[in-house]
DNA sequence: GATGAATGAGGATTCATTCAT
DNA sequence: AATGAATGAATCCTCATTCAT
């Protein structure tokens, strides 16, 4: 019943975060659309940009794990663990787009306290590079810098959702690990 | 020597921004880096999102006419096309890092109003699938769906730069064009 | 308890606004006078404008109601009915001299927008138009031009008021329900 | 020539604050209107203020001496020297509507300051309690207090003014020299 | 825990005035 | 004398955060 609350506050605030952008996202609107107090947000996050670092935390924790758990599965090729990745990414970002606006809009946060958000930013392109760097060195990629590919794969991705999300076409997201997997596919 | 003032308040303005982001800018810093005072800003721009407005349309203007010029040379295939584009981009970039910066972050903007900005960073993807659908009528290219591939290449452009930019790599920058390149090239 | 905080910001804003005229009042001086901080007097009005609205609106309302009770009351000759009016306005003034002063002073407006202001502004001449004409039909007064003569006794009324502020002689307001009696009194 | 545009800036400004308000009018509007540069304003009047003030003083002044002059005619009546006042008023007013919007509007001004158009916007009334004063003591006017009845007169010229004038009905000002004299004459 | 009125620091913008040309 | 770009003090308004109820 508590911890309900607070994912009531978050819901609203991804929804609403979405439609207005961070810094245009009131604290009092996302009060309205959880239908509570501004006061009650307080109880519950310290701040705004804790409302929004905690959305962060999740979203990549979720995908950091999930990541994870697909590297431990020693049966499953680089080429499937990406595959299954990106499945699995762009399926949740159908099922909520406001979520996917989010994350792939605000990169630009409260200057320098949240260092929390970079981070998160930036895991994500890590893990994804060890993925690949490993897949190289047994032979299943041929890609000469892994870090590079990464951060090309990851801003793909993002291209991607953005593209899908501003014109509303979510069907792109059901060809996008498809197709993203060729950028992986070299002679 | 009018005009000129004009650009130093742009350039302060990118570097600002590029650092502290836009809505983390004040025009008071933007006129101490550019050594003038705020009141004179306003003898050049109406208002803070002008300024941001004026950097995204001279940027994407620039590599809009430059892929045009691209496009009018029959010589080309779309592979050169899109290279050139890509050795063009990131060189700039690597010129001016403050300007990747703003060009990959600002993608919240202050509500509704600015279409302008939202219009520069639809048509570049625009034009990239544009490029990447004649080529494929051509034969020149195996890709099946030009605008998805647009978007994935536009996103994996942003997300070299912004590694790049972040991590302060920009060798980083010197690869990138040829490995984009994978995203057109496929068994 | 909640509109009486409405009430302590008109109260001040009148006090400073009679004391500043409207456009050298700050708001900050109205909050300190209310004794509230600036952002409370938002949490009641939308603007700086719409407090001097308010005051007018609720002022000249008054005046307007109670000439329209008079005009109910079919005992009262024209002369009746403007006597009690202009009693009334003097008394409220003595009883309140900021008021009064804000109420003469304030014809300049923020520019077109206050629509509203110059609204209340013309309705109590038109009013007093309206029963000096019916007055005139019944031949209770002599007047050629209801319209003329009622801008003069608002005119002079708003002489009057202004001279009795500004010297601080209230009592000039005792005699001056008389004294424009005669204007309308001719031979 | 030199005198002249002084008389340019006035003509200007008397038609730009007519049309905006003292507070609303910018100096800059004054030099368009007046095709002149802002910094020439300042050659010849001190500030804005001092604009207003020069207006305010030469046509008060204009009033006062033509006031003064009728006084000097000993063969005059009070009444006569009243009319004629009030009919070179209104007339002046019809040739100049926006010179008679002003000098009804602008009764706040620049705080403490400007006690010089306080002054003036005094004088006036002053000088016509004078007239009416001395009239009662020659047993020409019965009127008991020769304050308030030029208070009130004064009132009711600056009402028929802005009446005629907002309405744009510059024939009430035809009639209301005719008008007004009833405040002299009783039973 | 919930509420929402009160708070006040913060910042974009305006515009009278200056002064180098 | 005329110019008009540059100046920066001044102020309205916003809104995240607090806290008494």
């Amino acid at each position: 019943m508590n911890g309900e609350k607070k994912e009531i506050i978050l819901e609203a605030a991804v929804e609403v975060m979405a439609e207005e952008g961070y810094y245009n996202t009131k604290m009092s609107w996302i009060a309205d659309r959880a239908e509570i107090a501004v006061g009650t947000i307080y109880n519950y996050f310290g701040s705004k940009e804790e409302v929004l670092e905690e959305i962060f935390a999740r979203e990549f924790k979720k995908r950091l794990d999930f990541l994870a758990a697909l590297e431990d599965d020693p049966e499953l090729t680089a080429r499937d663990r990406i595959k299954r990745f990106l499945e699995k990414h762009f399926s949740d970002i159908k099922n909520n787009p406001s979520l996917g606006k989010i994350l792939v809009r605000e990169k630009e946060f409260p200057r320098k306290k949240s260092e929390a958000i970079g981070g998160y930013l930036n895991q994500l392109p890590n893990k994804l590079a060890e993925v690949l760097s490993s897949a190289h060195q047994q032979g299943q990629l041929k890609i000469d810098n892994p870090d590079l590919t990464a951060a090309a794969l990851f801003g793909a991705i993002q291209g991607v959702v953005e593209r899908a999300v501003k014109l509303k076409e979510y069907s792109l997201l059901d060809e996008a690990a498809e197709e993203l997997l060729f950028f992986l596919e070299r002679k």
